[in-house]
DNA sequence: AACTAGCAGTCGTCGATTGCGAGTGCTAAA
DNA sequence: TTTAGCACTCGCAATCGACGACTGCTAGTT
C-alpha cells in the first residue's frame, strides 16, 4: 500500500541505516540518485512513513531508522538479492563435497563456513531422520557388569548407551548376541523392533527393548545437535559494542535447548524464513534477526541451517547465502540417502 | 624475601582489588584488622612493593593494583585456600558419578558444572588414552561404494571413518569381515595391528592398515576434543564490560586448536597449575588467568580440566575447585579403566 | 631507627555549561 | 504538489571547575 516513492524512501533509509548504523536524514536520502526531489518532500514522506509505523526516530529532530515493520517490508519487497560470488560457492562446495564426511561433520563444517560469508553467527543442526533404521547393533564390554550398547543407524548416525548387567556375561556371548540381533533386526525401524516374533533370551529382549526406546526417544527430538560458530562476528557489529546485548545472546546459546525452541518457533515451512527482532518471542532477541531454511530430503532427513545477526544485517546477501547452503546440503545429504 | 608486613600489605591489596576492581589505597589497608599501623607507614611499604614490582599504580596519586608478579606471590604463599562446601561437592559428585556416562559426556558435564562454582569459563578435554586398544571393528554400508569403518576402542571411545570401496561388496561380506577382523584383532594396540601374521584378503589388509593409521593419528593428538562452557560468566566480570577483550578470547575459543596449544604450553606437570596474565604467551590473554590440572590415570588416560577467568579471580576458591574436579574425574575415569 | 601526623600537591571523576551541527516542522511562495 | 527558507530541537563533544581520593614528603614523636 506504499507508493513507489515512499518505498524508495524506505529503501534508502534501510540501506542507509544498514551501512552507517545511525539515523538517516532527509538530505542524505535526497542526495541519492534516483530520487530527484528536495529534502523537504522527503520529510513529508518520512512523516507519513513514521505514522504508518515503518520507521521511528530516536528523538524529535533526528533522522529515521527502520522499525521491525519497516525491515519486514524491506525484506519482502525491497531488498535486492545478491547471490554469492561463483568463487565463494565453489569454495564451500569443495569443502562440503568430500564424500568421506559424515553428517555431523557436514553440519559442523557448514557452521564454520557461513559466518565468514554473512558476518553473522551461523546456526546449523545436523540432519535428523524422521524414521531411524537400524543397521547394526553391537555390545561391547566396558567393565565386568557394564556394557556399551551401540546402535548404528542408517545415515552415519550412532547411538551409544551404557547398560548395567545383572550378572557377568562373557565377551563371546556378547559378540554372539550382537551378531544375532544385528542379523534379526537389520534394516528395521523403531516401530518394527519388536520382541515377540523371535526367540530371544530374557537379556536379549531387554536389550531390544532398550534399543527401541533409545530410537524412539531419538525420533521424538525435533532436532539433532545444534552447532554454532561465528560468535566473534557479532562482536564486530558496532551496535553490539555494549556487552549487555551480547550477554543475553550468550546465555541463550549456552542453554541449547532454548535456542532449539526458537528455531522451532520460527520454522514454519519450506524456503528461507526471516524473523526480525520483535517477531522472535524472546525479549533478548529484540535486536537480532534470524534467517533460516530447512535442508535435507523432505519427510525423511531434515536439518536446519541459518544465521543470526543484527537486524540491520545484509539481507540481500544473507538470504541467498542461506538458500545456497540449504540447497547444497540437501544435495549432499540426499546422496547419502539415495 | 618479603617481610611479614609487606606480605600482609600485598595480601590486603590483592584481596581488596579482587573484590572492588579498583586501586586500593593506604587507608583502606590500614583499616584492615590485623595491621595496626597508620596509613603513612603503609605507604612506605607500598612504595617499596612498587619498587620491587609487586604492584603498580594507574597514575601518580592512586592506590595500588597487583602486577602479575604480585598475583604470583599471592597465589603461591598468601591466598587462603577455601575448599568447596560439602553440599557443592556432593552435587557434582552425584552428577558425574552416574555409571552410564561415557567419557565425553563426563567431560561435557564437568564443563557445565564448573563455571557456576568458579565464576569463570571452564575448559575441559575428554580423557585421552596414550595407547588405544581395539575392542571391535565394524563395517557398515552407507552407499554402494561407501562403507563406514567403525573402530570401537577401550574406554568408550569410537572412531568412525568413511571408506570408499573400489567395487561393490555385499553386506554379508562386510559383516563377515567385521567379525573376522574383530576376532583376530580384539584387544590389540595400534602397534600390534599388523597384517603380516594372518591370512587376509587385500581389502581386509587395506582396512586394517587404515584402522592402524586412524588409531595412530588419534594417539598422536595431544588432547581429545576440548569442551568449554560458562562464557557468560566472563561477561559478568566488570573489567570485561569493554567488549574488546572478550572479542579476543572469543576468537581464540573459536580457533580450538589454538586453545589447545595454550593448554599444552601451560601444562608442565602434575597438580594444579596457575598461569597469570602475561605468563601466558598469547598477548590477548594478558588480562586472564588460567588454573588447570591434569586428571585421569597417569600414563594411561589423561585429560585436562581448568578454568579461565580474570586475573583477579578468586584463586583461594578456584584452585581447590579445580583440584577437586580433577580428583573426582580421575576416580571416575580410573574405575572405567580398572 | 621506626613510626606517624599533617599538609601540599597530583590526578581522575562528575556535573554543569556551552557551542555546534544535524535535522526537523512549519509556513509561505512557486 | 513541491520547494525554499527559517526558527527550533536535540544530542554530542569539549571545556571547566569543584571535589575528593590518594600520594610523597617533612618534621616531629616514640
Amino acid at each position: 500500500m506504499l507508493t513507489k516513492r515512499k518505498e524508495a524512501v524506505l529503501k534508502a533509509i534501510v540501506n542507509g541505516y544498514i551501512d552507517t548504523v545511525s539515523p538517516v536524514g532527509s538530505q542524505i536520502i535526497a542526495g541519492n540518485q534516483g530520487l530527484s526531489v528536495s529534502p523537504a518532500t522527503i520529510r513529508m514522506e518520512m512523516a507519513s512513513l513514521e505514522e504508518d509505523g515503518y520507521i521511528t526516530r530516536p528523538h524529535t529532530s533526528a533522522g529515521g531508522i527502520p522499525t521491525d515493520k519497516g525491515y519486514r517490508h524491506y525484506v519482502e519487497r525491497l531488498a535486492e538479492r545478491r547471490d554469492l560470488a561463483p568463487r565463494e560457492k565453489e569454495n564451500i562446495q569443495r569443502q562440503l563435497r568430500r564424500t568421506y564426511l559424515d553428517q555431523e561433520e557436514l553440519a559442523r563444517l557448514a557452521a564454520t563456513a557461513l559466518p565468514k560469508l554473512t558476518g553473522s553467527l551461523a546456526l546449523i543442526t545436523a540432519p535428523k531422520a524422521t524414521q531411524l533404521r537400524l543397521k547394526r547393533l553391537d555390545l561391547v564390554p566396558v567393565q565386568e557388569l557394564l556394557v556399551m550398547l551401540l546402535l548404528i543407524l542408517q545415515g552415519t548416525k550412532i547411538i551409544r548407551h551404557l547398560v548395567p548387567l545383572p550378572e557377568p556375561v562373557s565377551q563371546q556371548e556378547l559378540i554372539r548376541m550382537g551378531n544375532k540381533l544385528s542379523d534379526v533386526f537389520e534394516g528395521v525401524t523403531s516401530a518394527e523392533l519388536d520382541v515377540t516374533y523371535t526367540e530371544l533370551t530374557p537379556l536379549e529382549e531387554e536389550i531390544v527393548d532398550l534399543a527401541r526406546d533409545l530410537m524412539k526417544a531419538e525420533e521424538r527430538l525435533s532436532y539433532e545437535e545444534l552447532f554454532f560458530d561465528g560468535l566473534s562476528e557479532l562482536f564486530d557489529q558496532p551496535e553490539f559494542s555494549e556487552a549487555e546485548i551480547l550477554r543475553a545472546v550468550l546465555e541463550i546459546l549456552e542453554r541449547r535447548g532454548y535456542l532449539r525452541s526458537i528455531v522451532e518457533e520460527v520454522y514454519t515451512g519450506p524456503g528461507v524464513q526471516v524473523s526480525i527482532g520483535g517477531e522472535l518471542q524472546e525479549a533478548s532477541m529484540r535486536h537480532f534477526s534470524l534467517v533460516i531454511a530447512e535442508y535435507g530430503v523432505a519427510g525423511h532427513v531434515t536439518g536446519v541451517v541459518g544465521v543470526l545477526g543484527p537486524k540491520r544485517m545484509d539481507y540481500g546477501r544473507n538470504i541467498p547465502a542461506v538458500q545456497f547452503l540449504s540447497n547444497l546440503m540437501s544435495q549432499v545429504v540426499g546422496e547419502a540417502y539415495q
